[in-house]
DNA sequence: AAGCACACCTGCTAGC
DNA sequence: TGCTAGCAGGTGTGCT
């Protein structure tokens, strides 16, 4: 579910409502939530602690951890919402919902609720951050195209080596982080160029072109405050939808007619992946 | 070493 | 109406 436009849109609602706050109470659900580490590690560590900041590299949000008794060693809370994830602010009061796997109560009264029915998503506290502010476990992360911009030369490089299609690379993190199958979609759309082309085809213009929609489709989409399709599994910190659905030009529009052509759209798969593209518009 | 299939889960939908 | 197969926003592993 979540792609870079939605845990972005999280994450400034973190910054906004719960940076600043003291966690007092951590509860845990189940025992998939976290699998990185001692589950009581994780609450041990947690517990206490000022939410000093709200950072994301890709689709990972990294909270850092302040006020910790005597130790300032850049540790930080790190959630990823894989498939089904759901990060909640809400009062101490409200309904438990079904598949809540972690509750951290804060020192204002409200708490911040992790929801995951598939159970794919986890929570883990990272220690060693790197100057940068990015966790040590984070490494093998590409570059994210908001916070660090594209490096244009490097994905042409990338690109020209690799005889992958051109949506397995976009989805790769190790090329670029926070790009899901979503916006891999759109972005090809955006640039005129088809999901299964091999990655090592393209034209210098062509590179061109797809930076630029790397950019555009992302920023249009955070601006949106991300996608939420019909079945409602995004939303935001506060449990508001998105909007960008309503900008999607092929995603989940299989034949419908394309947005710039009146074409109807075509479904492949790709690498195992849905794939919606316009054979007119791209090539 | 890149690329692929599969595993990890629950819930929803389409089709019979 | 009720069952079942198939599919879903992601990523880590292990095999070729």
């Amino acid at each position: 579910m979540p792609e870079l436009p939605e845990v972005e849109t999280l994450r400034r609602g973190l910054e906004a409502a719960v940076v600043g706050r003291r966690v007092c109470s951590v509860a845990l659900f189940g025992e998939r939530t976290v699998r990185r580490q001692d589950p009581a590690q994780l609450v041990a560590a947690l517990s206490g602690r000022l939410v000093s900041g709200a950072a994301r590299w890709g689709k990972y949000l990294v909270v850092p951890l302040g006020g910790g008794a005597g130790d300032e060693g850049g540790e930080a809370l790190v959630v990823h919402l894989r498939m089904s994830g759901q990060l909640l602010h809400v009062g101490a009061g409200a309904p438990l919902a079904h598949h809540t796997r972690a509750v951290i109560g804060l020192d204002d009264g409200s708490e911040l609720r992790f929801v995951d029915p598939r159970t794919f998503g986890e929570l883990f506290v990272a220690d060693a951050l790197e100057a940068s502010g990015r966790p040590s476990a984070l490494a093998a992360l590409g570059p994210d195209p908001l916070v660090d911009g594209i490096d244009a030369d490097r994905l042409a490089a990338l690109a020209k080596r690799r005889r992958c299609a051109l949506k397995t690379l976009l989805l790769d993190q190790k090329v670029l982080a926070g790009i899901g199958n979503i916006y891999a979609d759109e972005i090809l759309f955006r640039a005129g160029l088809r999901p299964a082309r091999a990655a090592c085809s393209l034209a210098p213009v062509e590179h061109g072109r797809l930076v630029a929609a790397i950019g555009e489709v992302l920023a249009a989409a955070v601006a949106a405050r991300g996608s939420t399709l019909s079945d409602a599994r995004y939303l935001d910190l506060g449990g508001a939808p998105g909007s960008y659905q309503e900008h999607h030009a092929v995603y989940a529009r299989t034949g419908a007619p394309c947005l710039g052509c009146g074409t109807p759209v075509t479904r492949v798969r790709v690498a195992g992946r849905s794939a919606h593209f316009c054979r007119s518009c791209q090539a």
